[in-house]
DNA sequence: TGGTAATCGAGACGGTACGTCCCGTCTTAAG
DNA sequence: CTTAAGACGGGACGTACCGTCTCGATTACCA
């Protein structure tokens, strides 16, 4: 029988390492950022071996995409606050509270950079970061269509690609907190532009 | 007058030894990407001693901050092609032009990079980068403010960094060129928003 | 009697691993050395597991003086040649086929370097080496005595001693293979010294 | 010219670096003996960067060498005393003197030990150990002919190596200092046989 | 004849040291 | 005093094995 003969190996890692490692992973890249955080110092902390990190994940990147991941709270979606004001507004308040409270903006900000000599961890963040939020900003705007504020979107990913690259822009340069005036003009300017002829 | 009495012995650099420097680190970044570039190889490179790069530039962000300086061309300022549309393109596509065909890109997004863990550099950058570029967005919407083509503007400054945002977001994710498509997307979004009731 | 109450389970072994281990052992150790030969490489080369190798033996050196145990013959004894030169000679060959055509040489010299910093080893070196060598010249130099060829030996050890020192040099320095040469010289000395007067 | 054209750089080392190094080692290789010994110790002991060690020596071996040649005194040579058993027993004195009281037995044993597995170093320790021994001893045949004590060498680098082997047999087995009983037996075999039939 | 305890292969684990790469500083000799 | 050259102390890299440990699966004795 071909199930008898299955030679898969499930490689057993210990649930204790594992979980210390993205721990002292997240304590560390908060206090010293990304670039200063020495998997080295990561293990010693951790108390496992560097091997044991080395064994499980291929690079300093794959690490702190999963740490990162462990930190985006799984509710972080489209909360339906009856206008698409509200809702982006209720995202962004979501993101700035995640920059602000965890190392998140830290590990994003690294991961962005070490993809900029690493393709295929470009790739990997596309995947991690950029396509969620695109499901996240569509279904928004959907749902605005859906009310009848807006017209139905030709293209959403434009739009959700202009919401983060305003968002990183402000993360980049080191300012996390997304205060009121911010998230007022952002979605200010998604909804009609910056340069309208009328007043709002 | 101050400028007489300062007493700065004008320290002698040899600009043989500058010139190759910057050709050098140029060269090389665009062949290894930012990360990848050691001092220790520019100076090999350049046919220079390390000391002589550690004399004139505090660190590698200095360094590339002024190979960047060299790339981005004099002439890159708002070109009066008679309609906002038409100056956001012209921008736009010298912006392509300059990622596509120097490393300035890479350059740049190294010294984001780099940035996240040097607030100092955080600094410089916004004011190698992103002070120059407002002034630019703002002279195009100054003029298109007289040509009455838009209201003026009461907040210039945030639209030249959602336009920013934008072209960042593309590079940072390692798509260099901004292809006709996206150029008339942004321009758009800009003008009228991602999310207006009626067709343009 | 004490034997009668040993509780001691006789532990069951499996006789295909404990096999496949010392083939292998010997196996690797040719090709690569004592010093290059990990326990690791053999537990994978004899598709054992590495804790079965441990079981049985306490370490490497264990492991090896057992390898280096198979490999001597067991009728490595003093072949009766008539004459104390001829038994000597017929020793020698047998030790030169022993290190040309098996890796005993390669392990017996892994040994001493191990037991360099070992005195254990060097204890169980003396036991498996040392005192064997001892017993098999004094059978050959008490037939002589009795052949009348020598005088009764004061001290049969330190003559068995030198005649190992010679071979170990050779060994130790890279030459395995002890020719006719050496033999004679070697025998010759033992027999009459270096420096006498008057010639052979 | 060629002088004129002649590139040779002299790379320059550091005095003060190279004594600690040698020094720590020498240190360190008598308290933990040769295989426990670790680079990263010594550089550690010596307050020296690892490179510094890894720049000017190829490997642990080399590195010793060096200091095994420091400590063999520069007048280890033959002592004429007027016999040739004088002379002999002066210089198995000066070895063990040498093995007791400074590491130069640990690092010969180790460098030995390095050697079955590192031809090329099996040849430096020929160069730099039988060959020098082989001078002395030859000088002191030599030296005994002359006085008519022995007929002409036919041989003296056996004679060389037989010593030698006898003393490193000690050596490797654990016992440094050459006692009075055993340097008596090795002059006496050497110079009439440990088997001839009169008595001396 | 079925239960159970030791042994098996596999390989993860915490560690130590390896030899290499660069960092930013210091030293030298030539100009 | 600057320069090219490159040695210096140092920190981290990613790898190789160490000897111990945990996991099912297999095996062989004993009830």
């Amino acid at each position: 029988m071909v199930a008898a003969l299955s030679p898969a190996p499930p490689r057993r890692r210990s649930p204790r390492s594992h979980a210390a490692v993205l721990k002292a992973a997240a304590r560390l890249v908060g206090r010293r950022g990304y670039a200063n955080t020495a998997i080295e110092e990561i293990a010693a902390a951790a108390g496992v071996g560097k091997q044991t990190i080395y064994r499980w994940w291929p690079n300093k990147a794959a690490l702190f995409i999963e740490v990162y991941g462990q930190l985006v709270p799984r509710d972080l979606v489209a909360e339906d606050t009856g206008s698409i004001a509200g809702d982006l507004d209720s995202l962004l308040r979501q993101l700035s509270r995640l920059y602000v409270d965890t190392p998140a903006g830290s590990i994003l900000s690294g991961l962005i950079a070490e993809a900029q000599t690493d393709p295929a961890l470009a790739l990997q963040l596309s995947d991690a970061y950029v396509a969620p939020r695109r499901i996240i900003v569509r279904s928004i705007l959907e749902r605005a269509a859906t009310r009848g504020e807006i017209r139905p979107q030709a293209d959403p990913d434009f739009a959700s690609d202009l919401f983060s690259g305003a968002v990183w822009f402000r993360l980049l340069l080191g300012k996390r907190h997304l205060d009121a005036k911010f998230r007022r003009r952002l979605i200010d300017a998604l909804l009609s532009g910056v340069a309208r002829r009328g007043g709002r």
